[in-house]
DNA sequence: CAACTTGTTCAAGA
DNA sequence: TTCTTGAACAAGTT
């Protein structure tokens, strides 16, 4: 489940390995997840092209090019970025080339290419993404997302998150307040920070939303590191039984903001 | 086999 | 108007 830190990932492994190869081809084939471009647009536009430089904002990633074109990639919920090396790179490819997740490309994989740029070299750039929800776009729109999440700065947090009275949260997770957090970092940020995720941000001082806002930051690098938002701490323990790895109490379960949520039902409060 | 899950979008409600 | 809630989407997983 993309969120931030593997968005982080997948954008450092493009920077990493796929800068600088010129594309000779392009599947754009899926309209679904290329929309709202027609098949073939987007082709048109990165042929003859390299991808210069890899950002990210959140959860969304574009690339810039050595033309006019500017490629955005979106994970969706069950994207992955896939980036075969130059096909005479030597040695037998079979581990899938530079890619990051759970699992490298099997077997039928190609099922789930939903995207594909096809460099000169022989190699690749793939968007592997089983459920389709992720998006491929010429010149991504950013006005709507808020600033990241790893970035944001105090005074912004406070006044962005603590705007308004849903709950807590709703809040980490509109992506147009700030960019980034998606369920599983939501509440394990909420554990981190002890406080109740049905908490509206009207009840939270100034002290709540610098604490939300460091275990936040805290919460992401260490995703980040350990290969995941499935690597926090409390996720494996969001379960029927589940029990706080902190005390021990009973993990809550619930909805908030639309999406399962767990929650320590002694700590946070 | 039916319910659940996930991020984003868009419509509906307050 | 502005803020908040909830359904829909795809399709694999439980």
């Amino acid at each position: 489940m993309p969120e931030l830190p593997e968005v982080e990932t997948a954008r450092a492994a493009i920077e990493r390995s796929a800068l600088g190869r010129r594309i000779a081809d392009v599947d754009d084939t899926d309209t679904f997840v290329c929309r709202p471009h027609s098949a073939g647009e987007i082709r048109s536009a990165l042929v003859g092209l390299t991808l210069t430089e890899a950002h990210r904002r959140g959860k969304t990633l574009w690339c810039t090019t050595d033309g006019d074109a500017v490629l955005g990639l979106h994970l969706g919920m069950s994207g992955r970025i896939v980036v075969d090396p130059p096909a005479a790179s030597g040695g037998s490819t079979d581990e899938g080339g530079d890619y990051w997740g759970d699992a490298p490309a099997r077997p039928g994989a190609a099922a789930w290419f939903r995207f594909t740029l096809l460099f000169e070299d022989g190699g690749a750039l793939r968007l592997h993404d089983k459920r389709r929800l992720g998006r491929v776009r010429l010149d991504p729109d950013l006005d709507a997302l808020g600033p990241d999440a790893a970035e944001i700065d105090r005074d912004t947090f406070r006044s962005r998150v603590g705007r308004g009275r849903t709950p807590v949260k709703a809040r980490l997770l509109d992506q147009s307040v700030l960019a980034g957090v998606g369920n599983l970092l939501a509440d394990e940020t909420l554990w981190r920070a002890r406080l109740d995720p049905r908490r509206t941000v009207d009840t939270l001082d100034a002290d709540d939303l610098d604490l939300l806002r460091r275990e936040l930051r805290a919460a992401t690098r260490r995703a980040i590191r350990q290969g995941g938002v499935h690597t926090g701490e409390v996720i494996e323990h969001r379960r029927a039984g589940g029990h706080c790895p902190r005390c021990g109490a009973e993990m809550m379960r619930g909805t908030v903001g639309g999406r399962t949520t767990w929650w320590c039902s002694v700590e946070q409060v």
